[in-house]
DNA sequence: GCCTAGGTCCCGTGA
DNA sequence: TCACGGGGCCTAGGC
């Protein structure tokens, strides 16, 4: 499956520059380990000195550059970016410059251990589970979930103020919000439930504002009950025997 | 500066499982190009089905798995997790645990392209200018760039609703409370602002509070003059010009 | 451990 | 294009 993959150990910068064009002309992903200096300008700006450093651009025209501890990049650039390969002061420089917003990251390339060029063949499908949208489709569909005698109106409205997860009442016909967090419901989290309580209220006193997560943190609960909202413990696993997602697959649970 | 780097074209699962340990023991950078599917269950789940893919693992056992597009990693693990190198039904398996939050990423691995233990030499220092933080050094300094007559009290107070990015006085001697932004100012910068303000406000009702940004999006601008609050122009770029970093390294501008 | 806030956040969605 | 909210966000800093 090498086909038109192509690798080099200790290349030359000449070399390595014909492969970034290889790869750039054939939508290949290029790697390269390498010691560099890079600059950036841009939102910010910054410099990252003389180092070993791991090279990543994808098919996409994204840049990676990963220092040999994080899960973050030290220096990067969106999908998108044009590059320019040159030499300068005898490094290999490439620069690769976004559009909008005007960001430009030079990396400066003085010797090699390795340079690839990779076809990676790539059509499988992802799917992720157990996230806010699924909740949303569980309590949509079992409304229950939130409490006896519910029932959702909408499945989302737009207001002046933002949107509402889910908009619905009560078994004595009050207006419900319905705000779901995957997590830890934080102040921010009762905050943005409270725009929309009060909004509704103003005409209507009795609209309760109820938030949906696993769990809430000490701050946001006294917040919470200051604002007259109320909590409604629901995980995303409890929500997800309720769902059914793909052609039904189970999801399985941690062990 | 090969040194203790090795480079594998077209490993077998075995190989390819000897140089992980290697890697793994003698804290070096792993890379695989492969053939691969992708469990996660932990805060979330997630499928991914066959494809070709870059996996990383960083000497501080940090975790990428890379698409041949896109800035994010499909998958990952953040540094310090536990790596279980095996077998499983004719698939090379690697497993990465996270202790907390207990997250499990499961690396089914058919056929490789390429398998890479780099040895990566990275004492480079890493700057970064035009932060947030450089504006409120660059205000602290200059208070001037608030407005006339503007004195911080202190650098930072924490208050029962959060913290304070910068609390003072205006010339007529009233509280003033200042939220920096490094971007275009949102309703929420707003609501956080406005949480402070209405705190002090209840034992004061002369208090002010800026927003000082480059600039605000329309309804926040609404919500500002609603809540009775101000809004300073204000840019990193300005700032960066009354504050030295490091040596006085001038910062450049994009040209 | 929890909680808070920032980020060159990225990314999708909708106006 | 801007604006807004979600994310397995990650990461740093307090407590």
């Amino acid at each position: 499956m090498l086909s038109r993959s192509k690798v080099l150990i200790k290349p030359s910068q000449e070399q390595a520059a014909e492969l970034l064009h290889y790869a750039l002309q054939n939508q290949l992903l290029a790697i390269l380990a390498c010691n560099c200096k890079v600059d950036y300008h841009g939102r910010a700006s910054s410099r990252l000195e003389w180092g070993e450093r791991l090279v990543i651009i994808k098919r996409d025209r994204s840049l990676l550059i990963h220092r040999n501890t994080g899960y973050e990049p030290v220096n990067w650039q969106p999908p998108g970016c044009l590059f320019h390969v040159s030499f300068s002061e005898g490094n290999l420089l490439v620069r690769a410059v976004r559009k909008s917003p005007h960001e430009v990251v030079d990396i400066f390339i003085s010797d090699l251990q390795l340079a690839a060029a990779l076809e990676l063949s790539d059509y499988g499908a992802f799917a992720m589970y157990l996230t806010e949208e699924d909740m949303k489709q569980a309590v949509l569909k079992n409304p229950f979930l939130i409490e006896e005698g519910f029932q959702p109106i909408t499945e989302e409205r737009s207001l002046p103020t933002g949107f509402v997860d889910i908009l619905g009442r009560d078994s004595k016909g009050n207006l419900v919000v319905v705000e779901l967090k995957r997590e830890s419901a934080d102040r921010e989290a009762i905050i943005q439930l409270y725009r929309y309580v009060e909004h509704l209220r103003k005409g209507n006193p009795s609209v309760r504002g109820i938030i949906a997560a696993p769990k809430i943190t000490k701050s946001a609960h006294i917040l919470l009950k200051a604002l007259k909202l109320e909590f409604k413990q629901l995980t995303p696993e409890v929500c997800s025997k309720y769902v059914k997602r793909g052609e039904g697959e189970p999801l399985k649970s941690l062990t």
